[in-house]
DNA sequence: TTTAATTTGACAATATTTGTCAAAAATAGA
DNA sequence: TCTATTTTTGACAAATATTGTCAAATTAAA
């Protein structure tokens, strides 16, 4: 599967358009776009939503990558990551929300 | 499934301690340790660790519970956090780790 | 009823994330 | 080659989010 940052560099190759023309639709430095692409940085979930606009990219099949980054994110120096994940599937699956 | 702050306060109303008495041990303010049973505030991940000991929890249902409402705290205005929580499963299961 | 415990909400301190900038490195044409 | 352009790097600044204190209000219980 490849990365959100994969997929970017990929879909913006593929339309022949450098960090520059990107960033400035985005109001960023290609700095960070250049990390984003890399892996070295998270994008913003807005960026996501310009990107997918931008690079004509599905926009579903790219947000979910990105989400289960975030995800893998937060449990990266976690053992029980993957009983949580099951839990929380278990969670949203029921529509339980009790907190606030 | 009980919350991370409903067992928390069960836990330690079983104990006869007061708020008082465990937040003092985490050295925060009564007034955090109210939010997080009730579900208002997140703990810290030391948090958890502590409490889990102070109030003699089952550590790792403890944890799992916890990390599971994390994962649902950033998924919880997403349409795809399903798709997303099973990507990052079998991610995490194919011990696949790109990123940086 | 009054003492102790808990809750509430404003806001302060701290940590994390997101960004800029300038210079270095890599890439591509002439 | 050489030299323009693009991309990458890393130090640091700005913005945002999280975690905390405090004091007063509310609730519970002696």
């Amino acid at each position: 599967m490849k990365t959100t940052g994969e997929i970017l560099r990929e879909s913006r190759e593929k339309k022949g358009l450098l960090l520059r023309h990107v960033s400035a639709l985005l109001d960023i430095d290609t700095a960070i776009l250049s990390k984003i692409e890399r892996g070295e940085r998270k994008a913003t979930r807005e960026q996501i939503n310009k990107l997918a606009e931008i690079l004509e990219i599905n926009k579903e099949s790219l947000i979910v990558q990105y989400l289960s980054e975030k995800i893998l994110y937060e449990l990266k120096d976690e053992d029980l990551g993957i009983q949580a994940l099951k839990v929380a599937e278990k969670t949203i699956k029921y529509g339980v929300t009790k907190n606030k």
